[in-house]
DNA sequence: TTCTTACTTTAGAATTATTCTAAACTATTG
DNA sequence: CAATAGTTTAGAATAATTCTAAAGTAAGAA
């Protein structure tokens, strides 16, 4: 005993075999950073977050992942539909966990993101889409200020 | 006479006073890069650029101006309600001359805009928007792919 | 278990879009 | 024409993201 290597503790997330079986699903290779990555997404539902923000929370839980692993993740998790992108103002790029059918109210003075059901608005009439192309998706972002 | 400087001439856009006019009208001093990317910007209707496109343009044209003036006369322009910005993917900003109600189709293959009028597309009933904030705009990007 | 290999992660450099800075210019007004 | 407030600019600085190639690890084979 003594004070040395108390090490092996349980600072990360449980290994949820709920998060083993998504990756697996999807093709992935559960490893520690990605099982660490879809617990902060997909254990609280209906989030929003940047690469920076994400990458930040995963330090404060512990897990110890680079920052290019969080855009790789993203992006592959994107890829593989687990995630969807969203662009709502330049710089930053948001990934949203909620993959149902519904839209934003953003805020741009503090980059607040709220979803919007999909049945609470609606979108009609679309006009015929340019020529020799196909509908990928309608985006709606309702833009709001504070007061 | 000779070869020599024959270089006053006029490679850029006649100073139109048309454009002496918009820029007076919201209070900015008429300067040659101002009335030059006026009259790119301008002189067609809905136009969609990003910074980069615009200084590739006016170079083009013979309007000799740096980048950092392009960035700064398109926000300026924005600011005082000539243009509106647009984002549509994380990466570049557009600004769109289109002041009028309408949305737009984008296709981020090759990162084409194009706009769809106001009264062709109706986005209706939203939700109440969130506790202390009060509405901007409503965006409508129809994100498309080509077959 | 231990190899082997293909897939992953990572630090750090590189890229891209954009903003900043401070000095050199120029439109405007007196 | 001089004074000055507003502009432009080159180049440095920042920010977000991607790339690179070297080191690490999961998964199946032996």
């Amino acid at each position: 005993m003594g004070i040395g290597k108390s090490r092996k503790q349980t600072l990360a997330p449980k290994v949820s075999a709920e998060q083993i079986a998504k990756l697996r699903a999807v093709g992935m290779r559960p490893t520690r950073q990605r099982l660490g990555l879809a617990a902060l997404l997909f254990e609280a539902k209906d989030r929003h977050v940047s690469a920076e923000q994400l990458h930040e929370e995963a330090s404060a839980a512990g897990i110890r992942v680079s920052l290019a692993t969080v855009y790789n993740t993203l992006h592959q998790f994107t890829e593989l539909g687990l995630l969807r992108e969203l662009s709502v103002d330049g710089a930053r790029t948001y990934f949203d966990t909620n993959l149902g059918d519904h839209h934003h109210f953003y805020c741009e003075e503090d980059g607040e993101l709220v979803d919007i059901e999909g049945q609470s608005i609606s979108v009609g009439g679309l006009p015929q889409l340019p020529e020799g192309t196909k509908l990928k998706r309608v985006d709606v972002i309702v833009r709001v200020s504070r007061r």
